[in-house]
DNA sequence: TTATTGAATGCAAACGTATGCAAGGAGATG
DNA sequence: CATCTCCTTGCATACGTTTGCATTCAATAA
């Protein structure tokens, strides 16, 4: 029946050992096995937690892991956030979020409050100036894991599904349709992530004989990819099917499609995305997509951190993970592939 | 030109100062002008940046807001926590993530990792077992306000928008628009929030003679909702209205209704939602829904969680923010309502 | 001029933990 | 039995701040 804050030292006075054992003891140090059973005892019986706090001071390392995010309307990233966080929080880790500003010059702030959080390692997902900002904080001998980005720089871990395959998959199944007049809405042309696909697509039609007919950069925006469908389709060649970079823009273009231009999905135009997120399998869109393995690149990033964090040795790696093509019905489903 | 870790001890030297001066010109208590010139020069020169760990030990309150949240899936969430974190990050906080587990036992853990980081405060967002968890911070002397949730017992903050007077707007909506069949899919039953919307709503419907055809808990969960649809379609008196206690589940509802049931919304079915998310506009739900006003219910929750940190003797508060029912084309629109 | 006030400042002790060092003790080896 | 080795343990210090207390000093009042 204690109260108040419980320290080591009240423990190792109850358990008739010195402050020391007690740290030991909880920071897995060696100590005899009656030592740990005395002060795991004297531990319980008081309620006594390690201050994580204290414990970073002396270590310099947080149990605390920066998430520097930019956006979380497209709904791959909050699921990404929900699961690293879990995964983490399982790993006894916890995730401070940072939002990561547009300007410029915030950066700067941005990298300052992680270093000063002493943060055990960093990941970063949907943000536009990785490059600063991630070299920064390695240089600072912090590790960094790009999740679903990429750099070409080295030094830096990276977790992606494999974009240029999959790119490749989509013009494969989309030649295999029969498609002729095919365009690609791609994802930011800043990310390598949106670079990849594309080349991977424009690369896997060329092996078909066909090159696209316009490719435009949606900046991972709706209403950019939106204006970009308008311009696909009221041009000299409009398309009979977009391939775009991403699921939260596929939305976007199949709303215009429908919506604003009166044009049927797959009938007019087939549509395919990338991502897989949980809205494409509703019945509102039925999206066609490229499923990014979601909880396996979450498992690689968690994995990757936390030995890069036990090990600062270890060089980075870049992880690529292969998707599988959902087949769903936004767009024209080829003889012989089974839906 | 300075390396490593500076601490308020170099600046002080540099200073000519003491190193409890350098702390007083940072934590903002008195000094003479010309010390802190000359400490604030010093720092910037060493680029000196205060310890916020260091700090959160001696004083017991680290900047940091602990976040308690169950799911991401329903993007009102996720862009919560956007806000969230960009308000608080402005006034110096940074949000530290924690999962709620979903069994009971677990809270203990939650409840245990929050007051290890000393969190300044905690904000609870789509969490279910709210009860244990914000009671037992609020006794520790944590202050806690709760996010688009309210609770009966006093002593504990909520914000959340005006949900009864809501529930009836929509009844007076439903109403004019000359539904007779009108039924509701709850929010969860164990939600203040559900049950509000779900009162406000059957009163409204009773001042206009009518009576809900169907009340069923829907639990925030698509497939719960879908299935609700469901009976509610194939009943004895199938509906030709359906409030849906928030647009997560109003979706699966369309979806529902247009793609399993062959039906048209609105023209056999009425459909009306409440939160107004983002995806409620795409062209694809079109939803009519009650909207409750984000930025001024995170403008709210970040004010009054300051205010009770800032001032511990200060009581909590409900704070309800009224939000408007935006028209479009899920709803029929009754004659003399501008869409 | 002297007494009084108040602000500004430095000293030193916390906060709760990790860890280098030296001492102790047990076991193994000759 | 003596020597060596290795594992445990306690002591003491360090981490980077905040803050109570005592001191100094200038400014004001008498």
């Amino acid at each position: 029946m204690p109260e108040g804050k419980v320290t080591s030292l009240h423990v190792a006075r109850r358990a008739g050992v010195s402050q020391s054992a007690v740290s030991r003891v909880f920071s897995g140090a060696s100590a005899s096995p009656q030592t740990v059973i005395k002060v795991r005892k004297a531990a319980e019986y008081l309620g006594y937690r390690p201050n994580p706090l204290a414990r970073a001071m002396i270590t310099g390392k947080s149990k605390i892991i920066g998430l520097v995010v930019a956006y979380l309307d497209n709904q791959f990233y909050p699921l990404a956030l929900e699961r690293l966080s879990n995964a983490l929080q399982d790993q006894g880790y916890h995730v401070l979020v940072f939002m990561a500003p547009n300007d410029e010059n915030a950066v700067e702030k941005v990298v300052h409050d992680l270093m000063d959080y002493q943060v055990a390692g960093i990941i970063t997902a949907s943000v536009g100036m990785t490059n600063d900002l991630t070299r920064r904080c390695a240089d600072a001998g912090i590790p960094v894991v790009m999740f679903n980005r990429g750099q070409d720089g080295g030094g830096i871990s990276s977790v992606t599904s494999a974009n240029v395959a999959g790119g490749a998959q989509i013009a494969d199944f989309l030649a295999a349709g029969g498609h002729k007049r095919i365009a690609h809405i791609a994802g930011w042309e800043g990310s390598s992530t949106g670079r990849d696909r594309a080349r991977g697509f424009i690369q896997g039609l060329d092996l078909h004989g066909l090159a696209p007919v316009a490719v435009i950069d949606g900046h991972y925006d709706r209403e950019i990819a939106a204006q970009a469908t308008r311009d696909i389709m009221s041009g000299p060649q409009p398309a009979d099917a977009i391939f775009v970079g991403n699921d939260h823009m596929a939305f976007a273009v199949m709303d215009t499609l429908r919506g604003e231009l009166g044009l049927s999905v797959p009938d007019d135009v087939s549509v395919v995305g990338y991502d897989d997120v949980p809205l494409a399998a509703w019945a509102a869109y039925d999206l066609t997509t490229l499923r990014q393995p979601l909880n396996r690149m979450v498992e690689a990033t968690v994995d990757t951190l936390l030995g890069q964090i036990a090990d600062a040795e270890r060089p980075s790696q870049k992880i690529e993970i292969e998707g599988p093509l959902i087949l769903r019905r936004s767009a024209r489903t080829p003889e012989g592939w089974s839906l």
